[in-house]
DNA sequence: CCGGTTTCAGAAACCGGTTTCAGAGTAGAA
DNA sequence: TTCTACTCTGAAACCGGTTTCTGAAACCGG
């Protein structure tokens, strides 16, 4: 049985295509209250839901917001997703998802052109800056037909950039260790290809060197966001530098793996060794010892990505273009036993 | 400027937009070599990309498929839609993405009606069975006019189900227990309202009994498979039963809290007390101790509920309705130190 | 050489909405 | 009373593809 097309609705209510059509489009205007009523009428009657395609095949809009991920096996990305998701909704949109594998991909032309094909509303390019995977950027500055919000990168003046602060994460962490009386500070930096992990890393820079103390090549190490990683490093930090008191873990997960390996190496946390982590996963607050941790709110995140692409969708439709700005959401820290000490 | 159609194409080839049409379908029968080979470099040249809008109108489908997912902010539904989108993907087709929030949510009528207004070729029902919300199948049986696979539910014997074989893994992760000579064998299992909630259960009691080994009621908490409710439920169950010297709990946060109980307790594990969790988690090989789990491989679980559709889908195309069938993928242990005693 | 099948290609209808344009009816102004 | 102005509605064009239908040309056995 053929679908009921905006054709049934009008027979049945004795009215017009047209009119049908101005019904649904919510027009107050140019339309007797009592012909709305009656298409209303048809329209419930008959449980009529226009056809998304014909709709956007005319206007040229479809309702959808391309969304581009990555790393969703990850804490943060899929509260994002949800964030975006939900506020998405709330606006009337659907969200159409894609993710990337490789962040480095690039084959981004055809995901745009892809994304264009289905005439999405607006994207949301949620794939953080690694390397110089953001390059393809700098070809087609304002090229871009659609609206576009970026998540996680370094602000540009044209474009529209939502992030979380990572460098003042960074200082509130480093501040941290320095207040409660540490004196030399590690840190176990993020891959410093990740725009995120150098200012993770600038942060905890700038604490130290503020408070006048060392910042020592040898105090950091690089990890990969991944456990084992978090292990190593800081069996590779405390074999350099015994002395080391406090680290600055740039995520939970590494903070994990530290956290085995001093209890391997018979360091006490934090009396021996302060740590403080990066993310506050849920169960950071169940490690042993309960992590101290830089708290992002990623959900916000994606809301407010949303809430912005909504602003900027509404002002193209009115061929009054936004004007590009960045907004950055700012973390806090969550105090836990891991960095607790007897209080000065 | 007005987007590059299937006109413009037909023209520089110098042929009919039938003939564009009939070579990007594919058909290799009905154009000539020649023809092709003009359509394809004026395709080129142009860079056309076809609108999805005017070919879902047409044909009525959209190359995208629905996916109604819940729980994003955990670990398994992530990976789940990770493996959902990159086969979705591999398919040709898009992700079109619905997150409830309310998993009783019974508006299900307007959500697939909106599914059904963008034409979705199939959907991925990804949302678990808790209390009677699959109850609205009762009345729309085979009413589905579109494909759907469902994840994570009692399996029916007139429904497309892909899910984890929770009762096999509650088998694996208490016959475990018993293999290392424990006695007292606890659960905290999750929501009994959910469907693999009681799956588990099921294990773990079907376990201890052909084993001969007591159920008592006392033996059991309910979770909320929130780390906190682990916790707690760990100092009920000891407090009633101080002999219990295993537990299977039935997800890795609510072992993380357990685990911290247990050091509150001064309870040594897996010493005076061995744990068993589930879902393995990445960070439960950096617990403390590390734990043993029941691995479920939830990308995977996402990757067969694709194909599994995409075969229905086929087969409906075909006009050639497939039955429906029940996939369980079996779950496997991961064991750690969490479980570890004397070897007997 | 002829009737019949097959291959190739174009014209036009069609999908289901939106939008333009034009016309009818009514109100208010001159 | 007539002229504008505004409200309400319908007919028809349009969006950009797919598909049907039709016909020309090529091929083929008899």
């Amino acid at each position: 049985m053929p679908r009921t097309t905006i054709a049934d609705v009008a027979r049945v209510a004795g009215v017009s295509k047209a009119t049908v059509s101005r019904v649904l489009a919510g027009q107050t205007k140019y339309v007797r209250d009592e012909t709305r009523q009656r298409v209303l009428v048809a329209i419930d009657e008959l449980e009529y839901h226009p056809s998304n395609a014909a709709r956007s095949l005319k206007s040229k809009r479809s309702f959808t917001l391309g969304i581009v991920g990555y790393g969703l096996e990850y804490f943060g990305p899929s509260c994002t997703l949800s964030g975006v998701e939900q506020e998405t909704s709330a606006l009337g949109y659907t969200v159409l998802l894609h993710l990337i594998r490789q962040p480095e991909t690039n084959n981004v032309d055809q995901l745009l052109r892809k994304m264009q094909s289905r005439y999405v509303d607006g994207v949301i390019w949620a794939v953080p800056e690694i390397g110089s995977n953001h390059a393809w950027l700098k070809n087609r500055t304002l090229t871009l037909s659609v609206p576009i919000v970026f998540l996680s990168m370094e602000p540009q003046p044209d474009l529209f950039v939502v992030s979380v602060d990572n460098y003042s994460g960074g200082l509130l962490a480093t501040r941290h260790l320095i207040a409660q009386g540490c004196q030399n500070i590690g840190l176990i930096a993020g891959p410093l290809d990740w725009w995120e992990a150098r200012q993770r890393k600038r942060g905890w820079q700038e604490a130290l060197e503020s408070a006048g103390l060392s910042t020592r090549d040898g105090f950091i190490a690089e990890g990969n966001w991944l456990a084992a990683s978090g292990e190593y490093s800081l069996i590779q930090l405390l074999d350099k530098h015994p002395d080391i008191d406090g680290v600055f873990i740039c995520n939970d997960r590494m903070a994990s793996g530290a956290l085995k390996a001093a209890r391997q190496l018979g360091r006490r946390v934090p009396e021996d060794l302060a740590i403080v982590g990066f993310d506050d996963t849920p169960d950071a607050a169940y490690f042993y010892p309960p992590l101290t941790t830089v708290r992002q709110d990623m959900v916000e995140l994606g809301r407010r990505a949303v809430r912005e692409l909504g602003k900027v969708i509404a002002a193209s439709r009115c061929s009054d273009p936004a004007s590009p700005e960045t907004i950055m959401l700012q973390p806090e820290l969550a105090v836990r036993e891991s960095s607790r000490l007897a209080a000065g």
